[in-house]
DNA sequence: GTCTATAATCAGATAGAC
DNA sequence: GTCTATCTGATTATAGAC
């Protein structure tokens, strides 16, 4: 079965990453903030790297369904926007990066998922863009996917450091542009 | 006098974040990289946090002063890319910011360098697109700026992963379009 | 199947030797 | 001023009790 207190670990597992960061996810941190003891990481976990894992995993399945989901859903130029420019969803890439880049077994997971997040994301803006009839030389897909992932990057980084100028300027300039791009897209 | 041996210790620790990521900067490995004894970072450095500091320092003062110069010496949008566009001082920015997220001293220190860049890089912008006739009602000069910063990161970010499809097909672009914008811009 | 006691390792930091 | 021996505590992981 699917225990109780195995999913109680992730929680708190997940909240530690995205509270104070990937070096705070420890066993007896998840352990404290979930009121078990450590030892039970590696009785449900064999190891970090696996608890890490699964942390990922569940996040990962949840935002490729969203862009499936989305693509038929509303304006495919907005859905994409609101869905990059989750601060918590951001943050935690963020800290998945930066983990894979010292953990061999964890950068191939997250390098195939966003390998996988990539492909379904490129389908929706193209189609996206091209029933716009903006031309690939005008601007190609991958570029304008690749901005606004980025976009969504920084502006989630610089609000974990608290610096924030210019933000509310760039989410509204980026959200006017999409309105009058997007025909069928409502203000949030 | 500035210990020979010092230097040593801010080169590896400097290394190492940047290979193996900023947890794998610890005492005892910056020491090995280096050949010399874990203590010594100790003597040298009050806490590995002031360690953090001064490697994070000795970069934040080249890269602002780069940013500065550039303004004058070549096409400003073109300096700004090929600024943000290195991939080694984005990995640089990344784990900065990751470590930040859990290290309030560390946080303070970034968040007032990340200010001094993003002013220092707006002046450079805002005269680049002023001077093409690019409205702020076009395009706002910040605007402009995170983009461009955003898209490097993440072209880092990626690389790091090993995941590198798009990414040449971009940067062509936005280098194109630096040159056609840029009057006195060179191809690299 | 669920959990605990304990081992083995490694971290940052300090007190003190040269 | 330069470096080392050593302390204290935290971390992952395993072997074994219930």
């Amino acid at each position: 079965m699917d225990s109780k207190t195995r999913a109680q670990l992730l929680d708190a597992a997940e909240l530690l990453l995205l509270e104070e960061g990937y070096a705070a996810v420890t066993s007896r941190r998840i352990a404290a903030r979930a009121g078990l003891k450590p030892q039970l990481v590696h009785y449900y976990f064999r190891t970090m790297d696996d608890l890490f894992l699964e942390v990922f995993r569940r996040r990962a399945e949840v935002n490729v369904a969203r862009v499936e989901e989305g693509i038929a859903t509303g304006g495919p130029l907005q859905v994409l926007w609101q869905l990059n420019a989750d601060l918590e969803g951001a943050r935690f890439n963020i800290e998945f990066v930066a983990l894979a880049n010292h953990r061999k077994a964890i950068r191939n997971e997250i390098a195939r998922y966003a390998e996988r997040f990539r492909a379904a994301q490129l389908v929706a803006i193209t189609a996206a863009l091209d029933s716009l009839g903006v031309t690939n030389d005008q601007l190609p897909p991958i570029v304008a996917l690749l901005m606004m992932t980025g976009l969504t990057q920084i502006l989630a980084l610089e609000d974990a450091l608290g610096v924030t100028a210019g933000h509310d300027t760039t989410r509204a300039f980026v959200e006017q542009m999409i309105g009058r791009l997007d025909p069928n897209s409502v203000d949030t």
